[in-house]
DNA sequence: CGGAAAGTTGACGCGGGTCAAGGAATGTGG
DNA sequence: CCACATTCCTTGACCCGCGTCAACTTTCCG
């Protein structure tokens, strides 16, 4: 080794005014001031190998985690030893949200790729929302769209047909693939058919028959993880419905 | 009608520090000086009939309200018209989270039996927050309490059977009703058959025959809404090795 | 008393789970 | 570089849990 000290990822200045994915994260709606002061409370990790965990079920919660790039899994497991996935966050996306119920993590989240993650500890966030309006309303309205996810997730599983169900996933990857300036059309997997008929509440070889029948019908080319929706339009047909209304009768 | 004003129920001064739930409701954990401050910024209703509604999906989302009395049913409804039940609220819970989203409510909150409820507008939450250290972390616990149920009725929905679903909810509403000083063992479910299968994904035929299958198994009496848990320990093993374990392997 | 809403019960069939076998990609040691 | 194992995915055959349809009973409410 050099005597040299060397230089360590988690030491690279990035701050959040930098950051290109501030549009989609806390910092969304936030001036440059305020920006200035979270960035200062943010940690930044090295580089997260898959198969790391985040944090695991039963840890001290202590923070919130933004995903820079990469992929993180949600999931919890039972007594009797089976898992259940919770979701998938993307770059931009938060996960911690479960420690806060009695300070320590409900579910766990590990990597699916390499990824990069902001750590913010409740307490700094605390005190940062006690002296910036805008970042509290922020956070109350992150709050608010992870309750409106699960809301829409129980649906899914409550109501919707195996087909629904893969359909909603795969146009809910494309909506979010798309505001990260990626292709809303081909993309690869981060995740295996097991994660995803776990999510899904499918077993694994219906989502694989799935992406073989959808195949037939040209609605997609799929090889392995790698992704072509050739109508995206129809996959959104098949979800309609499944989409909330507004109120309707009186 | 007489000429002397007629004393409007709403107007009956309660305070948060009198409230028999108190320790279920945001006030826990707080001081005298902290609650009599929250108490400022509740408005208190008059009884809702069965039927009103709380809110409803789209309506603009200002306030959490919580139930101090009777029963909500929260639920959405999707674009072809079918409802999702997406829980039940009881006395000392609060609902109305999903407003933070947009600013809008993502689903209805209607009355099942008289209900009194309180509401706490988000922008006296937020200010009191601030000046509360106490009142923010209680808010922030409940956030975390909302989000690990959600995951726990993903779960549910993904992985168990019918039979574990129907127990699940039953043990669910037994520890929520003696956590409240009742019965755990004998009560009125407050909800129609109809709803309960929404709730837990089933047909309400299937909720149905899972009622007297577990009459036949000598674990409960039923009698339309009247119930009697005669094995509740059956029934919490039925339900055993669906709650989260801790982390498992290294 | 009549009509509607809620709940029960039975018959039937299908969506999707389970079991099993095999292929394709990736890794590992020789 | 090649055998071999392992993991991931696919595909087929079977079948069962639960949804669907239908008939009936009970309760509720005007």
């Amino acid at each position: 080794m050099p005597a040299r000290k060397k230089l360590k990822i988690d030491e690279i200045k990035v701050s959040c005014s930098d950051c290109s994915l501030a549009d989609l994260c806390l910092p969304h709606g936030m001036d440059a001031a305020d920006i200035e002061a979270l960035d200062k409370a943010v940690k930044r990790q090295s580089p997260l190998q898959p198969g790391q965990h985040v944090y695991r079920a039963g840890d001290a919660g202590t923070s919130l985690f933004a995903v820079r790039s990469g992929c993180l899994k949600s999931y919890c497991t039972t007594e009797d030893g089976d898992e259940q996935v919770l979701g998938f966050t993307l770059p931009g996306e938060l996960v911690g949200l479960d420690g806060l119920n009695d300070g320590h993590y409900a579910s766990s989240s590990i990597v699916l790729e390499t990824s990069s993650v902001c750590a913010l500890p409740y307490t700094q966030l605390e005190n940062l929302c006690n002296s910036l309006p805008s970042l509290h309303r922020q956070v109350m309205h992150i709050i608010g769209k992870e309750v409106t996810a699960d809301q829409e997730m129980l649906m899914l599983l409550g109501k919707r047909s195996a087909e629904q169900r893969l359909a909603a996933f795969l146009v809910s990857l494309s909506r979010r693939y798309k505001s990260r300036s990626l292709s809303a059309t081909e993309f690869n997997l981060p995740m295996s058919r097991q994660d995803i008929g776990n999510y899904l509440g499918l077993a694994i070889e219906t989502v694989s028959r799935l992406f073989a029948l959808f195949q037939e019908e040209g609605l997609l080319r799929v090889n392995r993880r790698q992704i072509v929706l050739t109508d995206l339009d129809s996959l959104k047909v098949m979800v309609e419905g499944c989409r909330l209304g507004r109120n309707t009768a009186s």
